[in-house]
DNA sequence: TGAAGCCATAAGTGATTACTTATGAAGATG
DNA sequence: CATCTTCATAAGTAATCACTTATGGCTTCA
Protein backbone atom coordinates (compact mmCIF):
# COMPACT_ATOMS: atom_id res chain seq x y z
CA UNK A 1 0.00 0.00 0.00
CA UNK A 2 0.96 3.26 -0.91
CA UNK A 3 2.46 5.76 1.56
CA UNK A 4 -0.60 8.28 1.04
CA UNK A 5 -3.23 5.62 1.63
CA UNK A 6 -1.70 4.74 4.95
CA UNK A 7 -1.83 8.12 6.45
CA UNK A 8 -5.84 8.43 5.05
CA UNK A 9 -6.26 4.90 6.63
CA UNK A 10 -4.61 5.47 9.80
CA UNK A 11 -6.57 8.87 10.47
CA UNK A 12 -10.11 6.77 9.06
CA UNK A 13 -10.47 5.73 12.04
CA UNK A 14 -12.13 8.13 15.02
CA UNK A 15 -10.59 6.64 17.79
CA UNK A 16 -6.92 6.86 16.15
CA UNK A 17 -8.57 10.41 15.36
CA UNK A 18 -9.19 11.01 19.14
CA UNK A 19 -5.86 9.58 20.44
CA UNK A 20 -3.93 12.36 18.03
CA UNK A 21 -6.07 14.88 19.37
CA UNK A 22 -5.23 13.67 23.03
CA UNK A 23 -1.45 13.40 21.97
CA UNK A 24 -1.38 16.71 20.84
CA UNK A 25 -2.24 17.95 23.96
CA UNK A 26 0.50 16.42 25.55
CA UNK A 27 2.64 13.85 24.97
CA UNK A 28 1.04 10.55 27.30
CA UNK A 29 1.70 6.53 27.70
CA UNK A 30 -0.22 4.30 26.68
CA UNK A 31 -1.71 3.69 30.34
CA UNK A 32 -2.91 7.54 30.26
CA UNK A 33 -4.23 6.99 26.63
CA UNK A 34 -6.80 4.06 27.43
CA UNK A 35 -7.98 5.70 30.76
CA UNK A 36 -9.71 8.08 28.27
CA UNK A 37 -10.84 5.70 25.32
CA UNK A 38 -13.93 3.27 26.30
CA UNK A 39 -11.76 0.61 24.52
CA UNK A 40 -8.96 -1.89 26.01
CA UNK A 41 -5.50 -1.92 25.99
CA UNK A 42 -4.51 -4.31 24.07
CA UNK A 43 -7.06 -1.93 21.31
CA UNK A 44 -4.91 1.02 22.11
CA UNK A 45 -1.49 -0.36 21.22
CA UNK A 46 -2.97 -1.87 18.01
CA UNK A 47 -4.22 1.58 17.47
CA UNK A 48 -0.75 2.99 17.91
CA UNK A 49 0.95 0.89 16.11
CA UNK A 50 -0.92 2.15 13.05
CA UNK A 51 -0.42 5.10 13.87
CA UNK A 52 3.67 4.69 14.25
CA UNK A 53 3.54 2.77 10.76
CA UNK A 54 2.15 5.98 9.34
CA UNK A 55 4.61 7.96 10.60
CA UNK A 56 1.99 9.78 12.52
CA UNK A 57 3.52 9.08 16.35
CA UNK A 58 6.84 8.18 17.71
CA UNK A 59 7.45 6.87 20.95
CA UNK A 60 10.30 6.63 23.50
CA UNK A 61 10.35 4.44 27.00
CA UNK A 62 10.74 5.89 30.24
CA UNK A 63 10.95 3.56 32.78
CA UNK A 64 8.24 0.83 32.01
CA UNK A 65 5.84 3.33 30.49
CA UNK A 66 5.80 4.27 27.34
CA UNK A 67 5.43 7.80 25.97
CA UNK A 68 3.82 9.06 22.53
CA UNK A 69 3.96 11.79 20.64
CA UNK A 70 2.98 13.05 17.81
CA UNK A 71 4.64 13.44 14.56
CA UNK A 72 2.57 15.27 12.29
CA UNK A 73 4.84 15.28 9.36
CA UNK A 74 3.30 13.51 7.20
CA UNK A 75 -0.13 15.19 7.41
CA UNK A 76 2.02 17.69 5.01
CA UNK A 77 1.45 15.61 1.87
CA UNK A 78 -2.38 15.27 3.27
CA UNK A 79 -1.85 18.79 2.86
CA UNK A 80 -0.01 19.05 -0.37
CA UNK A 81 -3.03 16.56 -1.92
CA UNK A 82 -5.80 19.05 -0.67
CA UNK A 83 -4.28 21.54 -2.07
CA UNK A 84 -5.30 20.30 -5.54
CA UNK A 85 -8.85 21.67 -4.89
CA UNK A 86 -7.96 24.63 -4.10
CA UNK A 87 -9.53 25.94 -7.44
CA UNK A 88 -12.97 24.12 -6.09
CA UNK A 89 -13.15 25.97 -3.04
CA UNK A 90 -13.84 29.55 -4.45
CA UNK A 91 -14.78 31.86 -1.69
CA UNK A 92 -14.29 29.21 0.62
CA UNK A 93 -10.46 29.13 0.16
CA UNK A 94 -10.26 32.21 2.40
CA UNK A 95 -12.33 30.26 5.38
CA UNK A 96 -9.37 27.62 5.18
CA UNK A 97 -6.64 30.06 4.84
CA UNK A 98 -8.41 31.84 7.92
CA UNK A 99 -7.83 28.11 10.10
CA UNK A 100 -4.45 27.42 8.58
CA UNK A 101 -3.14 31.01 9.19
CA UNK A 102 -5.32 30.94 13.38
CA UNK A 103 -2.34 29.83 15.00
CA UNK A 104 0.54 31.11 12.79
CA UNK A 105 -0.66 34.96 14.53
CA UNK B 1 -20.10 6.17 11.54
CA UNK B 2 -19.10 9.84 12.03
CA UNK B 3 -19.21 12.16 8.79
CA UNK B 4 -15.32 13.08 9.03
CA UNK B 5 -14.66 9.11 9.10
CA UNK B 6 -16.24 8.55 6.03
CA UNK B 7 -14.60 11.17 4.32
CA UNK B 8 -11.12 9.98 5.54
CA UNK B 9 -12.10 6.23 4.88
CA UNK B 10 -13.36 7.12 0.98
CA UNK B 11 -9.92 9.21 0.57
CA UNK B 12 -8.15 6.00 1.95
CA UNK B 13 -8.63 4.07 -1.56
CA UNK B 14 -6.08 5.12 -4.29
CA UNK B 15 -8.22 3.85 -7.01
CA UNK B 16 -10.40 6.54 -5.11
CA UNK B 17 -8.30 9.29 -5.32
CA UNK B 18 -7.11 8.87 -8.97
CA UNK B 19 -11.26 9.12 -9.89
CA UNK B 20 -11.41 12.22 -7.99
CA UNK B 21 -7.84 13.31 -10.19
CA UNK B 22 -9.52 12.27 -12.85
CA UNK B 23 -12.90 14.27 -12.14
CA UNK B 24 -10.93 17.37 -11.53
CA UNK B 25 -9.76 17.44 -14.74
CA UNK B 26 -13.06 17.45 -16.07
CA UNK B 27 -16.67 16.04 -15.44
CA UNK B 28 -16.52 12.18 -17.11
CA UNK B 29 -19.01 9.88 -17.73
CA UNK B 30 -18.44 6.37 -15.81
CA UNK B 31 -17.64 4.58 -19.09
CA UNK B 32 -14.85 7.33 -19.43
CA UNK B 33 -13.18 6.73 -16.03
CA UNK B 34 -13.40 2.94 -16.16
CA UNK B 35 -11.36 2.82 -19.28
CA UNK B 36 -8.81 4.80 -17.12
CA UNK B 37 -8.63 2.00 -14.70
CA UNK B 38 -7.43 -1.27 -14.48
CA UNK B 39 -10.38 -2.63 -12.57
CA UNK B 40 -13.86 -3.71 -13.73
CA UNK B 41 -16.84 -1.13 -14.51
CA UNK B 42 -18.79 -2.28 -11.72
CA UNK B 43 -16.08 -1.75 -9.09
CA UNK B 44 -15.54 1.67 -10.69
CA UNK B 45 -19.42 2.43 -10.08
CA UNK B 46 -19.04 1.10 -6.49
CA UNK B 47 -16.21 3.10 -5.97
CA UNK B 48 -18.61 6.25 -7.15
CA UNK B 49 -20.79 5.39 -4.84
CA UNK B 50 -18.94 5.24 -1.57
CA UNK B 51 -17.41 9.22 -2.79
CA UNK B 52 -21.05 10.06 -3.10
CA UNK B 53 -21.84 9.01 0.32
CA UNK B 54 -18.88 10.93 0.98
CA UNK B 55 -20.31 13.75 -0.23
CA UNK B 56 -17.49 13.92 -2.36
CA UNK B 57 -19.16 13.53 -6.44
CA UNK B 58 -22.33 14.09 -7.47
CA UNK B 59 -23.94 12.66 -10.65
CA UNK B 60 -26.33 14.21 -13.35
CA UNK B 61 -28.05 11.69 -16.17
CA UNK B 62 -27.32 12.95 -19.65
CA UNK B 63 -29.26 10.34 -22.04
CA UNK B 64 -27.95 6.81 -20.75
CA UNK B 65 -24.50 8.28 -19.89
CA UNK B 66 -23.95 9.00 -16.07
CA UNK B 67 -21.73 12.12 -15.83
CA UNK B 68 -20.10 12.42 -12.25
CA UNK B 69 -18.23 15.80 -10.99
CA UNK B 70 -16.22 16.69 -8.03
CA UNK B 71 -18.04 17.85 -4.93
CA UNK B 72 -14.73 19.01 -2.85
CA UNK B 73 -16.82 21.20 0.36
CA UNK B 74 -16.17 17.69 2.80
CA UNK B 75 -12.65 18.38 1.90
CA UNK B 76 -12.42 21.77 3.60
CA UNK B 77 -13.33 19.61 7.13
CA UNK B 78 -10.61 17.62 6.20
CA UNK B 79 -8.67 20.87 5.98
CA UNK B 80 -10.25 22.29 9.16
CA UNK B 81 -9.28 18.94 10.73
CA UNK B 82 -5.66 19.65 9.48
CA UNK B 83 -4.95 22.68 10.81
CA UNK B 84 -4.88 21.91 14.38
CA UNK B 85 -1.13 20.31 13.67
CA UNK B 86 -0.23 24.02 12.47
CA UNK B 87 1.79 24.47 15.58
CA UNK B 88 3.29 21.15 14.66
CA UNK B 89 4.48 22.19 11.34
CA UNK B 90 6.94 25.28 12.44
CA UNK B 91 8.68 26.18 9.44
CA UNK B 92 7.30 23.69 7.28
CA UNK B 93 4.09 25.85 7.73
CA UNK B 94 5.24 28.11 5.19
CA UNK B 95 5.79 25.59 2.19
CA UNK B 96 2.08 24.09 3.30
CA UNK B 97 0.72 28.05 3.31
CA UNK B 98 2.96 28.24 -0.22
CA UNK B 99 0.57 24.99 -1.63
CA UNK B 100 -2.58 25.99 -0.63
CA UNK B 101 -2.11 29.94 -2.19
CA UNK B 102 -0.15 28.77 -5.40
CA UNK B 103 -3.67 28.43 -6.93
CA UNK B 104 -4.58 31.45 -5.50
CA UNK B 105 -2.55 34.49 -7.65
C1' DT C 1 13.91 -11.66 45.44
C1' DG C 2 9.31 -11.60 44.61
C1' DA C 3 5.09 -9.15 43.61
C1' DA C 4 2.95 -5.63 40.97
C1' DG C 5 2.53 -2.32 37.09
C1' DC C 6 2.98 -1.25 32.18
C1' DC C 7 2.59 -2.61 27.70
C1' DA C 8 3.18 -5.38 23.26
C1' DT C 9 1.98 -9.41 21.02
C1' DA C 10 -0.82 -13.65 20.03
C1' DA C 11 -5.02 -15.83 18.89
C1' DG C 12 -9.77 -15.72 17.81
C1' DT C 13 -14.11 -13.47 15.97
C1' DG C 14 -17.63 -10.96 13.50
C1' DA C 15 -17.96 -7.09 10.39
C1' DT C 16 -16.37 -4.65 6.54
C1' DT C 17 -13.62 -4.09 2.18
C1' DA C 18 -12.47 -4.40 -2.61
C1' DC C 19 -12.91 -6.92 -5.97
C1' DT C 20 -15.13 -10.33 -9.40
C1' DT C 21 -18.93 -12.22 -12.71
C1' DA C 22 -23.82 -12.14 -13.70
C1' DT C 23 -27.82 -9.69 -14.55
C1' DG C 24 -31.32 -6.37 -15.60
C1' DA C 25 -33.21 -1.58 -16.04
C1' DA C 26 -33.34 2.48 -18.88
C1' DG C 27 -32.22 5.10 -22.82
C1' DA C 28 -30.58 5.49 -27.81
C1' DT C 29 -30.64 3.60 -32.51
C1' DG C 30 -31.45 0.51 -36.45
C1' DC D 1 -40.08 -3.38 -32.16
C1' DA D 2 -35.50 -5.40 -31.45
C1' DT D 3 -31.03 -4.53 -30.36
C1' DC D 4 -27.13 -2.27 -28.40
C1' DT D 5 -25.04 0.84 -24.95
C1' DT D 6 -24.52 2.45 -20.39
C1' DC D 7 -24.58 1.73 -15.84
C1' DA D 8 -26.21 0.16 -11.11
C1' DT D 9 -27.11 -3.59 -8.32
C1' DA D 10 -26.80 -8.51 -6.67
C1' DA D 11 -24.21 -12.32 -5.10
C1' DG D 12 -20.04 -14.47 -3.85
C1' DT D 13 -15.14 -14.42 -2.05
C1' DA D 14 -10.65 -13.67 -0.02
C1' DA D 15 -8.41 -10.27 2.64
C1' DT D 16 -8.36 -6.86 6.11
C1' DC D 17 -10.30 -4.50 10.24
C1' DA D 18 -11.35 -3.43 15.00
C1' DC D 19 -12.09 -5.40 18.66
C1' DT D 20 -11.74 -9.00 22.61
C1' DT D 21 -9.28 -12.11 26.23
C1' DA D 22 -4.96 -14.34 27.39
C1' DT D 23 -0.26 -14.12 28.10
C1' DG D 24 4.52 -12.90 28.99
C1' DG D 25 8.59 -9.64 28.92
C1' DC D 26 10.50 -5.71 31.28
C1' DT D 27 10.83 -2.50 34.88
C1' DT D 28 10.22 -0.81 39.48
C1' DC D 29 9.93 -1.20 44.26
C1' DA D 30 9.01 -3.24 48.94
Amino acid sequence: MDKESQVFRALADQNRRILLDLLLESDQSVGDLSDKLTISQPAVSQHLQILREAGLVSHRKEGRQNIYSVDAEPLLSVASWLSKYDAFWDGKLDAFAGLINRKRN
